[in-house]
DNA sequence: TGCTTGTCTGAGTATATGCTCATACATAAA
DNA sequence: TTTATGTATGAGCATATACTCAGACAAGCA
């Protein structure tokens, strides 16, 4: 009984894999959180952030970029629940979300500086 | 003695991020990392992989996918050191690098199971 | 040598992404 | 209410990405 139409030379090790696999919601999800943290300046922004909430126009200052194109990145980061921010008066502070994001960046810093 | 065109309200904050900001090359290397684990196809390859080796032509009937799209994505995690493989015979067996990914994507897991 | 199998690679193409620009919204002060 | 400041948003454009296709290697057998 075939599955598919491809070649295939270990039928045990392609089951093993279907059966342990993630779902496709979890696949989509982590794609996108990992797809978040892989761009500069999201990466920037993110290892910015570790140190204490900022506001758009700071973090606009700090990269040299549009404060347009920083808020276009926050609100992918928001929908994301990597970050979250606060209203104070006319001024929104973003902060991390959760300690996630920095242990994730931390392991992979540890892998590129092999 | 300005830094930027751009308007600024929080100037020590944006000091200290500069100050403790990750190089170019940290940039560049992590966001190449977590670029690469952030499509879907990547991603389960790489949770496939967890499990033991793979070949090519499995991982091609694992996906759905052909040998050649396959094949792509592994060169790009191979060039990342995500994956290493090795030869016997024809085949090229395909498994993880070091346990870093595995701990990258345990706690994105996490994050997006909450 | 030829042939087969397993894998790799470059070019081409459709979609996705990151920015700019113009504009709209939200809050507060005049 | 009008004005200014801080931020958000949609459209548009240039680049990047993920696949397909055709063809090229690499290893082993006839």
């Amino acid at each position: 009984m075939d599955r598919c139409e491809c070649r295939m030379i270990h039928q045990e090790r392609v089951d093993k894999a279907l059966k342990k696999g993630l779902s496709p919601l979890e696949v989509k999800e982590l794609a996108q959180v990992f797809k978040a943290i892989g761009d500069g300046t999201r990466i920037k922004i993110l290892w910015a952030l570790e140190d204490g909430e900022m506001c758009v126009c700071d973090l606009a200052c700090y990269l040299g970029l549009s404060e347009s194109a920083v808020s276009h990145q926050l609100r992918m980061l928001r929908q994301l629940h990597l970050v979250a921010n606060r209203r104070q008066g006319p001024i929104l502070y973003y902060r991390l979300n959760d300690g996630h994001i920095r242990q994730i960046m931390l392991v992979a810093l540890e892998h590129v500086q092999e």
